[in-house]
DNA sequence: GCATTATTTAATGTATACGCAATGTAATGC
DNA sequence: GCATTACATTGCGTATACATTAAATAATGC
């Protein structure tokens, strides 16, 4: 954790706060709430709470409904579609980025580690874990791309679909084969081959979205 | 146009008024200006003033940097670079994605008018007409795409480049060659060739993308 | 004179007040 | 009973008041 803000504003508290409402399911997909309720709950007035409704809704986590309050949006199997085809391409794009930059062995560390800590966790089926070395693999290799502008959008969109993740984790096969995918992608960035970085992770993002929109048909899950 | 709102909110005649004072310039990439300012321009108290800043700042059009006010944000080389290589493949993607949907010659009858379009405006060496079909041939093609996601994140940057667009407009050729490049992502499209449709559309983009680049530098266009 | 601290200023962040419009409820006419 | 209209409620949109604090300025000691 980064040292706090000697006075974090109460808008960022309330955004903070309604992040974290919403991720741990306090505030469930598709529930309604009211200004005043939010206000109230948050311990500040309404006015910091609205504006932190009007930015997350502009972040794609909820819906501002005038009089209705403010709804905690839920995915479709459509919506998770959308999002899963926009982060392959986006994450793609990255890792063409990532071997065309010339990373040194040491920039690729962290790639390496999160490899490693899939295995383990793999290992001893700890899906837990193992989700966050997922997490933080995506995340860096998106970091290494080094465009901001995809830096920003892929972590929006990974918000939205948090809630999914987490609900689909332990009701998945356990990703056997998913890390040879990662290792073929390190491996093609550590030799600056862009476009079997490309290609590689396309392919290996593209099956994932496949696994998991047939996955939330199976199980019935419409909306997540 | 639409049939207006019976009242449009203070909120969200803020927010149009604060894009049209960006898109015309009348706010200049770079300047400051005080809430307190804004809102006297624009015959509102701060409220909406401040929600519509916040909003904008959300979608990348300006920064709110306290006590030193609104900065409406301008755009280096390597800013214009990010965007246009995250354009080049959202609407690739989109292209593909057309290609895949099955579009009847009648879907497609407003991509081929912008194509006419923009070839009526480059005999006649109408610039500003070419632009607005070049506009309407991208947009729609991104919209047969389907995906929301990306039609609304394309949209986005469409608006943060827009002013830039608008600069180069007349110190860059002609596009002569480009409309055989519409021609040829239509044609792909009506065929259901998903991979030529991304290709060449991709290809396209590339190029309008380095010829951007090289532009800005040539003209020491550091900040658009 | 220069650096440091105290003071003032001003712009923001937040709370609050208030009117309006939308929603629900009761009353009325048929 | 049912539809329609009047009424009450309430949640939001907006203005405004106030507190806070960063920045600018003045004052002080050396």
């Amino acid at each position: 954790m980064s040292q706090e803000q000697r006075t974090k504003s109460q808008t960022k508290t309330a955004i903070d706060g309604l992040k974290e409402l919403i991720f741990s399911g306090e505030l469930p997909a598709g529930s309604d709430h009211l200004e005043t309720e939010l206000a109230q709950r948050l311990g500040m007035s309404r006015t910091p709470v609205r504006e932190a409704t009007l930015m997350l809704e502009g972040q794609g986590l909820l819906e501002v409904r005038p009089r209705k309050g403010v709804r905690i949006l839920s995915l479709s199997v459509v919506d998770m579609d959308e999002i899963y085809e926009l982060l392959t391409e986006l994450e793609s794009l990255a890792a063409r980025r990532a071997a065309n930059a010339g990373h040194s062995k040491d920039d690729l560390s962290v790639l390496a580690n999160a490899i490693d800590e899939m295995e383990t966790a793999l290992a001893s089926e700890d899906r837990e874990s193992w989700a966050r070395a997922d997490e933080k693999f995506h995340t860096e290799l998106v970091r290494l791309g080094g465009n901001s502008r995809v830096i920003s959008i892929v972590a929006n969109f990974n918000n939205q679909v948090r809630r999914a993740r987490a609900m689909t984790l332990y009701i998945r096969p356990l990703p056997e084969k998913s890390n040879e995918d990662h290792r073929a992608v390190l491996e093609a960035i550590a030799a600056g081959d862009a476009a079997l970085a490309f290609s590689v992770h396309h392919e290996h993002r593209s099956n994932a979205r496949k696994m998991l929109i047939e996955l939330l048909k199976k199980h019935g899950l419409k909306h997540v």
